[in-house]
DNA sequence: TATTGTTATACTCTATAACTATA
DNA sequence: TATAGTTATAGAGTATAACAATA
């Protein structure tokens, strides 16, 4: 295939790739957690409270954004708020018991969707081509 | 890396790049048209006239979805609908003029902005790699 | 001045429900 | 009965603007 070509046909299917699973990820309503929803979470979880801000910068949304996403889990009882005793301004959010036994259950988590949709359907061999491009993936997010 | 470890990893890499993904290419702004604008214009273009049914079939979401993103298009003289002559409930959308210039200059369509950022930041065998891993993700996208 | 967080508001893209006209 | 298309309405997840409290 010539470059150009290949360059053409490359990002129509990533589009493609791209459109579809916006799609069916936006289904949230047989999952206990959105995907946004997900991502706060792990993160919680994997590297310690952290405040609204910081959450936001990390998502790369606006602080209003993560607001709204935190708020939705609060009031849900899976998430916990103390006020940062250096800064009065921030608080520091952590996972409750409840939102940490959700996430290690992990029954309708997204992430072992995701797992088990690969396990079932896939390949090893193309399993660790996906996770190969799925850092190429995030890089072209980075450039649009 | 041991199987199941493999698995969660990149279902986490998968998850990280699909939220990405979704943030940056809802960002319509700086762009003509739209990400599922560009998909509808990119259809009629490869695949000929089609009505508001067929292409919400083609592209997964409800007649009436696919119906206001057609209707933006057609108020913005970029698509034309003629009625089908043999079934006078359907009409037929295809490109107006205007509409395949926009598309064939390409300048800020959507898939040329992926062209430029595949081709200004990643090597040949990286670009190859992430055509045939588009394919895979599609496939991902199937079973969530 | 800069940062944390909030409230108010609006936009895009999608969905479901209910309808008319045609097949 | 089934299909093509429309209008009305709602929801998730974002954004910008404007503000109060604190650093």
């Amino acid at each position: 295939m010539r470059g150009e070509e290949e360059l053409l046909t490359t990002a129509t299917a990533v589009r493609r790739a791209i459109s579809l699973l916006k799609r069916r990820t936006r289904e949230t309503q047989t999952h206990d957690l959105s995907l946004p929803e997900t991502a706060v979470m792990s993160r919680l979880d994997r590297h310690g409270p952290d405040s609204i801000s910081g959450l936001a910068r990390w998502e790369q949304i606006t602080p209003q954004a993560m607001g709204a996403t935190v708020g939705g889990l609060e009031s849900r009882g899976l998430l916990h708020r103390i006020p940062d005793p250096h800064d009065k301004r921030r608080g520091l959010l952590s996972l409750t018991e409840a939102g940490a036994d959700l996430l290690r259950t992990a029954r309708d988590n997204r992430t072992e969707q995701i797992a088990h949709a690969l396990a079932d359907n896939f390949t090893p061999e193309e399993i660790a081509e996906i996770r190969r491009a799925a850092t190429l993936f995030e890089r072209i997010a980075q450039f649009l």
